[in-house]
RNA sequence: CGGGGAGUAGCGCAGUUUGGUUUAGCGCGCGUGGUUUGGGACCACGAGGUCAUGGGUUCGAGUCCCAUCUCCCCGACCA
């Protein structure tokens, strides 16, 4: 991509009402706009960090073997009077008629809805265990939507529900669940921790949070300096169970949420299907939360400096820019032939536009691509090109005509692409 | 919803206290021309505003009064 034909409208100052890294970066970096609050439309970067997000959690999920589908956002009010959770929820769903009088809501979670597919289409325990997961847009009229992506009224969430026939199966799927969050985050590239945690509205037994570590975040966990305990602060404790200490607190982002549901929906909706002995009984559910959107925030809170965003390279937008210092010339066509030469194995984005070094550099810094090529007359004079990384802001010098490999061995360096 | 702050050009802000040199400013950005080109350059000219909205007070309102809307912060909620 070349930048005079993109759109990365970037910003030198801090938005009004920017309150954290996250959410200041994400707009001066042209990854998003609020349209309004707790609202935001995906610029073009945003919306390929998004997808590189995507992209991970598709393919972990899929490697437990769970399926994806797509459940409606558009849902009748009728199953969430039917689970009890109408009243419960209150005000936080959107709700209203269509033309016919009949009353919709905009979803802001998915049990009742998975709990109906799966009571009109799973039967026996042949079927089963069964792992289903979409990655969607939710709707909760949040009482006070803030920080950009991290607590907003419209935003990505990756559900997943399971199905078993017991309560063994149960721990199983969790389990699978639990590890295959643990996968997703670290190739994120997040520190994080796992709590245990209160389940709420969502019902059920045990539950736990994967909790991003930062200042910035909402959510605080307790956790025990000796033992490593860790706990949400949603849960009642004052010392350490395991060894009664003190526990310290400290600021985390909730990236997810994990529930063993057991048969709290299908109960209630009567999602039934017949053992192996030939008997009736309700499906065992868990159900498995991931912030899509939130996870960006997280990224970006654990991932930056003074000068901006440092993307983990499987989540950067691009993987490699290429900032020629002289829109002409001999500069600009060593450019394109790196950018030509390596446009096959990278995303690449190239900072064509005629303006100063000093603004392409803050840019570049500022939309945190891992990688810098810089192309200036000063150094092609010896035949020489420069890389910068970001993450470390180590510079190496090379010959030009090294580029290619040079590059392929500089972003191993770097981490997966 | 309770408490606090704010709304003036695309972005960030000053001006409002004490109404009248304000035909409303500054910085950045934007357009044209020129000089520049390794860390957000410089010169010249230029475009861009229902001063959030609606009422009111006044000879006169960005400035005072009332109402409404919106945004931000603290609290309850949550991925």
């Amino acid at each position: 991509m070349f930048w005079t034909k993109a759109f990365i409208p970037t910003l030198k100052e801090i938005p009004e009402g920017a309150q954290t890294a996250s959410h200041s970066l994400l707009v001066r970096g042209g990854f998003i706009r609020m349209l309004i609050a707790g609202v935001y439309t995906y610029l073009p970067l945003g919306w390929k960090v998004l997808n590189n997000i995507e992209k991970i959690i598709r393919q972990e999920m899929d490697a437990s073997g769970a399926q994806e589908l797509l459940l409606s956002a558009l849902q009748p009010q009728e199953l969430w009077i039917n689970s009890g959770r109408n009243k419960e929820i209150g005000q936080v769903m959107f709700r209203f008629a269509d033309r016919r009088g009949r009353n919709l809501c905009l979803g802001p979670t998915h049990e009742e809805i998975i709990t109906d597919l799966a009571k009109k289409n799973i039967f026996s325990y042949r079927q089963l265990p069964l792992i289903l997961y979409q990655i969607q847009v939710k709707f909760r009229d949040e009482i006070r939507p803030r920080f950009g992506l991290l607590r907003s009224c419209e935003f990505i969430m990756k559900d997943a529900y399971s199905f078993d026939c017991n309560e063994e199966g149960l721990k199983m799927s969790y389990k699978k669940m639990r590890q295959t969050y643990a996968r997703i985050f670290k190739r994120l590239g997040l520190t994080f921790v796992e709590v245990e945690a209160d389940p709420g509205l969502m019902g059920g037994g045990i539950s736990h949070e994967f909790m991003a570590v930062a200042a910035a975040g909402e959510d605080i966990v307790k956790y025990c300096k000796s033992c490593k305990y860790s706990v949400s602060s949603s849960v009642a404790t004052s010392r350490c169970p395991n060894c009664s200490r003190s526990l310290e607190k400290i600021n985390a982002i909730e990236i997810g949420h994990i529930f063993q549901l057991g048969t709290k929906y299908s109960g209630i909706q009567e999602a039934h299907f017949l053992n192996a002995e030939g008997k009736e009984k309700p499906l065992i559910m868990g159900c498995y939360g991931m912030g899509v959107s939130r996870i960006i925030s997280a990224i970006i809170e654990q991932n930056n400096d003074e000068d901006g965003i440092i993307w983990p390279t499987e989540v950067s937008p691009y993987k490699i820019i290429i900032l020629p210092l002289e829109r002409n010339g001999r500069v600009y066509e060593v450019a394109l032939g790196i950018y030509n030469s390596l446009k096959e194995d990278f995303e690449l984005l190239m900072d064509e536009r005629d303006e100063y070094a000093g603004i392409k550099f803050k840019d570049a810094d500022l939309i945190g691509i891992p990688l810098q090529i810089i192309i200036s007359s000063r150094l092609l004079r010896e035949n020489k090109i420069e890389l910068k990384i970001r993450r470390t802001g180590e510079r190496r010098i090379l010959k030009s005509d090294k580029i290619d490999e040079v590059i392929t061995t500089t972003m191993k360096d770097i981490g997966p692409i």
